[in-house]
DNA sequence: TTGTGTGGTTGCATCATAAAACCAAATGCC
DNA sequence: GGCATTTGGTTTTATGATGCAACCACACAA
C-alpha cells in the first residue's frame, strides 16, 4: 500500500520559553495520498467512532452523548465540532421542537457503518476475553449474528489480503 | 450500549483540531463489554493501525518501519512494545540471519486487514478530495478495484444498519 | 420573576507526546 | 583484532491536549 508521507503542512513556529524558536513539524495525513491515513485522519481519535457509534443508535443530544460516553464536556464539545466540521455529523433544530441542538448522521457518517461492523468482529474473534463482550451483532428479521465482512472481487470471488495489491490511481485502464 | 469505564492506562493518540497528532492519557475501554470499544482499546491510535497496514506489507525491521512512516523512534518504540503485548505483532529473530530483532503480524494482527478495508474505502467513497487518494486497492488477477465490503446476513441477505441490532450476548438462542 | 436543567465554555494541573540527544550492541571494513 | 558505522533503541526535554471542575448563558417552567 502506500505509505503515509509526513509533511510539513505550514509554517508552525513555537516560541519556547527561552526565547527560541522552533519549527514545529505537525505531522498531518490530511492532504495525504493514503485513504487510510485519510480516513484515520477524520476518524482515528478514538471517541469519535464512539460518538459516531452512539448516533447510529439513535442519539442526537449533547446530554445523550454526554451520559452514555461519559466523557467530559469540553471533550465532547471538541469532538462534536470536530465531526460536524468534517461533514459526519449535522447540526438540526431539535426534533422535539425545543430550541435545543441537535446532532444527526450525514450520509458519511452513517457511511462508517462497516468500519464499526470490521471493529465489532476484529474484537469478537481475536479478543483473549471474548466473553466479557456484551453484545453481538444480529439481523434484525432472523436474530441470527451477520455474517463476517468479506472482502470480493467485481466478479465475487473471495479475496485474502494476498489476493490484493495496490494500483496507483492515475493509471485507471484506459481501455473500455 | 456499554459505558466505558474510565481508566487511565495506556496511551491513545488524539488528533487536534490543528491536524496534529498527539498522544494523551486516555480513559481505557479495556474490560468494557462493546466490542468496538475493546478494538479501539486496542488499536485505536493512529500510528497503530499504520504500522499494522505496513507490516501487511512486509515491514518487519525496527527501521524499515521509522523510515517508511517518519515517526519518532521512541513512539514507534513504544507502539510495537504495545502492539506485541497485545498480540498484534510478535517479535522474531531475524530473517536474514543478524541478530537482530523483527516484528512479524499474529494471525490477529492479520485479522485487522478488514479494518483497513474499511477505512480505505469510507476515505474513497465520502473523502471530500477524493482526487488526492493515490491508490486503489485491487483484485490482484483481474486488476480492478475490491468490491465494497457489505454487511450479509447469515443466510446471504444484504444488511443495512437499520436490519440490524444488537443483542445481549447471554441471551443465546437455546434451541436447537 | 425566580428557579432548574441543558448545553455548553473556561481555567487549570497533569501527563503523554514528539523531537532530539544520547547510548549500546551488532555489523562492516581493514 | 581494532575502529567506524549502522541499527535499534532509551533518555531528556518542552509542548500542549486532556480531563476535571467550576462557571456561564440560554431555554423553559411556574
Amino acid at each position: 500500500m502506500m505509505q503515509p508521507h509526513k509533511r510539513v503542512i505550514g509554517p508552525a513556529i513555537v516560541r519556547t520559553r527561552m526565547g527560541q524558536t522552533t519549527m514545529v513539524k505537525r505531522t498531518s495525513f490530511e492532504g495525504d495520498a493514503c485513504p487510510i491515513a485519510r480516513s484515520l485522519d477524520a476518524l482515528g481519535d478514538w471517541w469519535s467512532l464512539l460518538i459516531i457509534r452512539e448516533a447510529l443508535f439513535g442519539l442526537r443530544r449533547f446530554g445523550e452523548f454526554q451520559n452514555k460516553l461519559g466523557m467530559a464536556k469540553n471533550i465532547l464539545s471538541a469532538r462534536l465540532r470536530a465531526l460536524v466540521d468534517r461533514g459526519i455529523l449535522a447540526t438540526a433544530p431539535a426534533s422535539d421542537g425545543s430550541a435545543y441542538q441537535e446532532y444527526v448522521l450525514t450520509p458519511k457518517g452513517r457511511g462508517t457503518f462497516p468500519i464499526l461492523v470490521a471493529l465489532r468482529q476484529w474484537s469478537e474473534e481475536f479478543d483473549d476475553r471474548p466473553e466479557e463482550i456484551a453484545t453481538i451483532l444480529v439481523d434484525r428479521e432472523k436474530g441470527r449474528p451477520v455474517k463476517k465482512l468479506e472482502m470480493r472481487a467485481e466478479d465475487g470471488r473471495l479475496l485474502t489480503p494476498a489476493d490484493t495489491t495496490l494500483k496507483p490511481r492515475s493509471a485507471r485502464r484506459r481501455s473500455a
